[in-house]
DNA sequence: AACACTCGCAACCGCCTCCCT
DNA sequence: TAGGGAGGCGGTTGCGAGTGT
């Protein structure tokens, strides 16, 4: 940290946020809503330039950010959108409501990318003769193939920790900030920043495998049938962002829609996470379970 | 107990795109 | 239409905590 242009002007405050600090930006957004960086620090008196308002914001202090440990369920459509997208994290991050686009690339870039090469490693040293071709992609259609049934995943899943232990203490002390935001109704400018990301989805997919198609003003996404990574409660979480402008989600056979009507079966209770959904995990899933450890 | 090493993640950097004038 | 500013995004850095020796 401490280098220069990015907020070089004299006086900028640059690197760990305090809780003061994020206090009075919290403040701030909830009566003026974000966007509008440039004017935080002027009324505000912080003395922070707009970006790193607006990052402290977007990467931890908006309400319903999930930060610890990625589950498989989230690792799986990681690697899945990363083998369609490349590193388009803010795409990725998208469909993983309760992530920002900072901790999927830093989860990819710590924990998966290892994972990853490791097993190219292996794949290698198993069928030499193979074209190595994408191992990223092969890799994510590997944990789709549900062919072989693991009681354990489950269980594998459940004694994952919820959270992790080591970010506790300070979330803790943003949970408390975003107290502050509780009831508060925010205009719907994630959802367009949303919207925009699906439509890079979208764009990008341009090969005969192609995972959307549109629907009218709607635009579906073809995603695997096994695939449904966002329970009803992040769903709700979401839409907390969303503020009156809704998305809907509709589960087929196909996939999931943006728009249609808001119904996910077996899940009528809004607690039921998408875990009891998920179909057995393959060997390799359960591995990347074990080595989420 | 002290030091070295590794790892995770918050934050910064710089480029790109969009929007306004 | 061009220029400038603001915001967004992906890549990278560096600090601090955890772990090993």
């Amino acid at each position: 940290m401490g280098r220069s242009l990015f907020c070089a002007k004299a006086g900028i405050k640059k690197g760990p946020w305090t809780p003061e600090e994020d206090i009075i930006l919290v403040s701030y957004i909830q009566k003026h809503g974000p966007g509008k960086w440039g004017s935080i620090p002027a009324n505000t008196g912080l003395m922070r330039c707009s970006k790193s308002c607006r990052l402290r914001w977007t990467n931890y202090l908006r309400p319903g950010i999930k930060h610890g440990n990625f589950t498989p369920q989230e690792e799986e459509l990681i690697i899945h959108l990363q083998s369609l997208l490349g590193n388009k994290w803010a795409a990725i991050a998208s469909y993983l409501p309760q992530r920002t686009d900072n901790d999927v690339k830093n989860h990819w870039n710590t924990h998966m990318k290892k994972k990853m090469k490791r097993y190219q490693a292996a794949i290698s040293s198993h069928s030499a003769s193979s074209g190595a071709g994408n191992v990223c992609h092969e890799f994510a259609s590997r944990c789709y193939n549900t062919g072989s049934g693991n009681s354990n995943a489950s269980t594998t899943h459940s004694t994952l920790p919820i959270s992790n232990p080591s970010t506790f203490k300070y979330a803790s002390s943003t949970e408390n900030i975003s107290r502050l935001l509780e009831g508060w109704r925010r205009p719907s400018q994630d959802q367009h920043i949303r919207c925009q990301s699906i439509t890079t989805f979208a764009n990008s997919s341009t090969n005969s495998s192609t995972p959307v198609c549109f629907m009218g003003n709607q635009i579906k996404v073809e995603l695997p049938e096994s695939y449904n990574p966002v329970s009803i409660e992040e769903l709700k979480s979401l839409q907390f962002f969303e503020g009156s402008s809704r998305i809907d989600w509709e589960e087929s056979s196909s996939g999931a829609t943006f728009g249609g009507s808001q119904s996910v079966p077996g899940c009528s209770d809004g607690q039921k996470r998408l875990d009891d959904l998920h179909p057995p995990l393959t060997m390799l899933e359960s591995w990347l379970a074990d080595e989420a450890v």
